[in-house]
DNA sequence: TTCATTTTTTAACATTTGTAAAAAACTGCA
DNA sequence: TGCAGTTTTTTACAAATGTTAAAAAATGAA
């Protein structure tokens, strides 16, 4: 809980009345690994914030399936398209630990931000502030060659890739695991 | 300006008092090829709206310059790092056409945001659309070839491809223009 | 602990893409 | 029109990554 009012308020210094609003809604969740959060082709009506635990966000290709996102402790998790646009989602997401949630309706969400003007700011930020994010990501894969965004994952999140299978790094990466192999043999 | 209005209300309909307030802040301004709109390294002060022309946004490398979205007619203009955090940018901004733009400051953006839940849910809608374009082409790029994406691109945008050098096309599709060529060749 | 299953690594070979340099095509201006 | 500069294509070769399959290592349940 510590952790989600930490969160909330680096995204955005809401009042103690806002902060409250928001919390109210926001109901813990115990949900054990391999447990789907979204699933491609359907709407996803909750918003969720990992209080523990891991997720990864993931496409189905024609033959393969692709990891483009890992959410740890202090991530909030919602399948994009879904939570713009009210449309199907293109990914899935699944827990890859048993997990510590908290969950939030998306309609009782979108009615905070349509009463309140500092969510509805909020709101804007958690946006904005994920946007950019995936922004650097994407200009990291345009630079760096798989071998350099390895090593940096290792140097800011070595936790992740104790926690995760190194199929799933691979594909995140956007090579194949055969590819991830040779380069974590090169470096030792 | 009528291309404007109508992408304001396509972002977040407005009433025509908020429509109002945003759009007295806009102010026309025209351009010539080759003008930076903002640079890498520094707090880009305003948004814009183009009205008519091109823009590419790209960050340099070591040796090379890697451009990594285009804007068209009818497309919001920023540089993310700025706008959003007010910090120095990683990528600058460049006309590739003489253009006419709308410009509006960012700290008159702001107030707006502050003083207007409509306006507030506006920009929260604004920086959503810009994320979700944003992931639909990280997914797009982890699935398909650059082959793919250039005949995708050919099929939506082709007059993109014809007023946009190919180096710039090439970097956007993350290969080299030699790849590119062969690409070409090869579909022709 | 043991065994079956899953995950990771290694190997050999095919394919793709990059690099450098030259040729060809295009552009804009005098 | 003609010419200089820019952009695009082509070529030959080098380097990186993918594919397939098998071996090795790690994991988890009985």
């Amino acid at each position: 809980m510590d952790q989600l009012l930490k969160k909330i308020n680096s995204v955005y210094p809401l009042t103690n009345d806002s902060l409250n609003q928001l919390i109210v809604k926001m109901k813990p969740i115990e949900l054990p690994k391999h447990k789907i959060l979204a699933e491609a082709g359907q709407v996803g009506r909750s918003v969720y914030f990992i209080e523990k635990g891991i997720a990864r966000a993931y496409c189905e290709g024609r033959e393969n399936q692709v990891t483009f996102w890992f959410g740890l402790e202090g991530d909030f998790v919602f399948s994009y398209n879904s939570y713009i646009n009210g449309r199907p989602g293109y990914e899935s997401i699944e827990l890859l630990e048993n997990s510590l949630l908290y969950e939030i309706k998306d309609d009782v969400l979108q009615t905070l931000f349509q009463e309140n003007i500092e969510l509805a700011n909020w709101g804007r930020k958690l946006a904005e502030l994920e946007l950019m994010k995936l922004e650097e990501r994407y200009i990291a894969r345009l630079f760096k060659s798989a071998s350099e965004c390895y090593q940096e994952l290792l140097n800011t999140s070595p936790l992740l890739i104790r926690r995760i299978q190194l199929g799933y790094i691979a594909s995140y990466l956007g090579v194949t695991q055969v590819t991830l192999s040779r380069i974590r043999a090169e470096i030792r």
